[in-house]
DNA sequence: GCCAACGTTGGC
DNA sequence: GCCAACGTTGGC
């Protein structure tokens, strides 16, 4: 089981919108970055993610699941990008915002810190375990 | 709204 | 193949 974050735009496609399509998931559509697609491409059933609200909101909200592994995007015709179906698993007790990550030593290296650009990323196991902890939820939900 | 960081495009 | 110009993203 591997662990990703998933950052949109909350007055694109918000946790909400994602939590009202239920189990059936939705195309985690749109991206056209060889490096999230290249990601996504690692993704398998199953696998966890957070869901990540950019822009204003700046937070992780959400625990999302892979529903799907990489498929051709709906959305284009451009055979070169693919994506996964991902549907929502619980929202975080308390969302864990960016300014909180920051401060946090042990999580200095995510690509969110690093690479606040990159859409799709893999997240790490004790990442995982942290934001949880910091989320309130259990990393294993 | 501004700007830094980064990715992509296209001329040479 | 290099690099300048440009566009996009996202934090602040």
């Amino acid at each position: 089981m591997k662990y990703w974050l998933f950052k949109s735009e909350p007055s694109v496609w918000s946790w909400d919108d994602q939590v009202a399509r239920g189990a059936a998931g939705e195309e985690w559509d749109g991206v056209r970055n060889y490096q999230a697609r290249n990601f996504m491409r690692e993704m398998a059933m199953g696998d966890r993610g957070f869901f990540y609200h950019s822009q204003s909101a700046r937070a992780v909200v959400g625990v999302v699941e892979i529903s799907a592994a990489a498929h051709p995007d709906s959305t284009t015709q451009d055979e070169r990008w693919d994506c996964v179906d991902i549907r929502a698993v619980t929202p975080l007790a308390a969302p864990v915002t960016l300014a909180k990550i920051k401060t946090e030593p042990s999580l200095a290296e995510m690509a969110l810190v690093r690479n606040s650009r990159l859409s799709v990323q893999p997240v790490t196991p004790e990442e995982w375990r942290r934001i949880c902890a910091m989320g309130g939820i259990d990393p294993e939900i």
